[in-house]
DNA sequence: CAGGCGTGGCC
DNA sequence: TGGCCAAGCCT
């Protein structure tokens, strides 16, 4: 695309928004606060392809930031179940009641909303320029790789200076009408125009001004984050069987999995005495099944899942955190995938 | 303030 | 196919 060089920055990417921009995204279908800060929550290092059904299921069953508000934090966490980050769950109910309990509906103040829990400047920038054309920044994954580009940035944009550095341009290369357009374009920009890996740089309406695009750079910018050694963590998973039925426990909200139901965990195989011990039940079966790694952004985790088939429970649960789940039916709490994994797996 | 926090898509 | 990383925020 050629566009001549005296045209701005914003009227570039505005123009592009209306040839190319997306526009029949579900949240971008009968905006309200409510459900633009629900998608940009949910898109959080999160894909728009996998955000989608969990998007439709949400503002299915909470339509509104009042029914939200007034919902159970299992009933939230079930419809959050694979989509990982789940204290963005957890924080979405906080918020919800925050503001309920304190303005009765979403604020329309930029301090006010980035005050709320789970919201940073750029979601909130996001929030309020794209439902109600308020001309705040926004600074995600597909604005930094453009950035970084345009202004040949050659600093990782994890560092705060790069951060800051990013923001100012992001600031600055705001127009002050049509930023609801631009927004949205700077975002689909970086997401179909600017890859990361061969990007299409002669359908770019930036491309007469990019700094790595007129100096060969596209593919050494951003600069990568620096890479660290994964480390190996392992665990035993315990599905205690019972009548269809295994025990699961709710985790702390804090750490990994907060909030969600999970199987028994044990640092190494336990014996039938020990289970039996443990759990105030009796044994029938113990057998190993096939294990596998699950990873983190952090860490590799290789799981063993060990079934015990029970004959007998003597005391149902040991406290509050635990329940029975019986197999096949629907969860209505959260559950992390390796356990859904293994309960599939005694289902089949 | 660097590290913790999930999962799936992509090549 | 294993590593990279995605509409970041919190502590």
């Amino acid at each position: 695309m050629q566009l001549n060089q005296t045209t701005s920055f914003g009227d570039s990417v505005i123009h592009w928004y209306h040839q190319h921009g997306r526009k029949t995204l579900p949240w971008q279908q009968n905006k309200t606060l409510y459900t633009t800060w629900l998608s940009e929550v949910m898109l959080q290092q999160t894909q728009v392809t996998t955000v989608i059904p969990y998007f439709n299921r949400f503002v299915d069953k909470f339509p509104t930031l009042a029914d939200l508000a007034n919902a159970q934090e299992d009933e939230v966490l079930q419809l959050w179940t694979g989509l990982g980050y789940y204290a963005r769950a957890r924080n979405l109910l906080k918020a919800a009641k925050i503001m309920q309990a304190e303005y009765g509906e979403f604020p329309q103040d930029f301090d006010q909303v980035l005050a709320l829990p789970g919201i940073g400047r750029s979601t909130a920038g996001a929030i309020l320029s794209l439902t109600l054309a308020k001309p705040f920044p926004i600074l995600d994954g597909n604005v930094k790789r453009v950035l970084c580009r345009y202004f040949e940035i050659q600093t990782w944009s994890g560092e705060k200076k790069t951060q800051d550095l990013l923001w100012q341009h992001a600031e600055k290369i705001s127009p002050a009408q049509g930023i609801e357009y631009f927004n949205q374009a700077m975002m689909d920009i970086g997401s179909a125009v600017c890859t990361r890996g061969k990007p299409k740089c002669d359908t770019c309406p930036l491309e007469q001004n990019c700094q790595a695009n007129l100096k060969g750079l596209t593919s050494q910018l951003p600069v990568s984050k620096p890479k660290k050694e994964k480390p190996v963590k392992s665990t035993i998973m315990l599905a205690l069987k019972h009548n269809n039925s295994v025990l699961l426990a709710k985790r702390p909200s804090t750490g990994i999995w907060g909030g969600l139901f999970t199987l028994p965990e044990s640092e190494r195989l336990l014996t039938e005495p020990e289970i039996e011990q443990l759990f105030s039940v009796q044994v029938k079966t113990l057998k190993k099944l096939a294990p596998f790694r699950h990873t983190f952004t952090h860490y590799h985790l290789d799981i063993t899942p060990v079934v015990a088939e029970l004959s007998q429970i003597q005391s149902s649960i040991r406290d509050t955190s635990e329940r029975w789940f019986e197999l096949q039916s629907e969860a209505e709490f959260g559950m992390s995938v390796p356990t859904q994994k293994i309960l599939t797996e005694l289902t089949s």
